[in-house]
DNA sequence: CTGGGTGCAAAATCTTTGCAGATCC
DNA sequence: GGATCTGCAAAGATTTTGCACCCAG
């Protein structure tokens, strides 16, 4: 009664949970796949689609969006913002000051409820100046 | 020289941006297309996606993204950030208070140059409570 | 006239899904 | 054994693009 009944234990679903716990580069379903690939030759596309999903829907994962034409996966479910380079395309996590609350800062936020938030940076990185 | 030589006036060009204009409901290419259609009754969606990149080439509008797997198109290209309702699906402007800038609240920025940013909330809008 | 604009249809891209067989509990 | 998981392939959804014709400047 502690763990969701709704799914059994899956040894590719587990494999992509240990990938993306193991990165800090936001693959993207197709890269997870084509790193997959290398252990378990017979792995489809569609699976590793089927098993992001579920991540997501559980909770261990988060799914994050660009902008761009797919999403990336992020193995680290504490909210916290992305720097993207419009050079490099990487994706790099950003650490925000203690307390911070994005909210705090809107004035007509009136009777609205926010459960979540996102926050997302693009310009250049470091590397590609 | 003042304006862009490569591309001349077109009169769906500038229905697109009249629309964007005209409202706060941040539409997706196809709702777009269909209000466009009742006045160019033999207008193809290729042609206002075409049209709606070329406005988001030259600065006229802005692509949005809210995870989703389609886009929304927005008028107004100040940055500003929007709440979205996970009930009724609408998308509303948010107003930051005066010289808000998220970068001051990142710990890590280091030599990253940014250049934009994109703030967005989910949850329950007033409407939908 | 010349080159951008358009409709049309096909293609491209990313993601989901139906099915039949394999696997886990 | 029954439900979930899987690969496969087909289908979906959204967006882009090649082509031939049209039109603005």
């Amino acid at each position: 009664m502690e763990e969701s009944q709704k799914y059994r234990k899956s040894r590719q679903r587990e494999k992509i949970l240990e990938i993306l716990h193991g990165t800090k580069t936001h693959p993207t379903a197709d890269t997870i796949y084509l790193i997959m690939k290398n252990e378990y030759h017979d792995l489809s596309l569609g699976n590793v689609y089927r098993n992001l999903n579920i991540l997501v829907e559980t909770g261990k994962i988060r799914r994050l969006d660009f902008g761009s034409t797919f999403n990336r996966f992020d193995g680290n479910c504490e909210m916290h913002p992305h720097f993207v380079c419009e050079k490099c395309n990487s994706v790099r996590d950003l650490v925000l000051i203690d307390n911070f609350n994005p909210a705090d800062f809107i004035k007509n936020l009136n009777g609205k409820t926010v459960k979540e938030y996102s926050l997302e940076f693009f310009g250049v990185c470091e590397n590609c100046r």
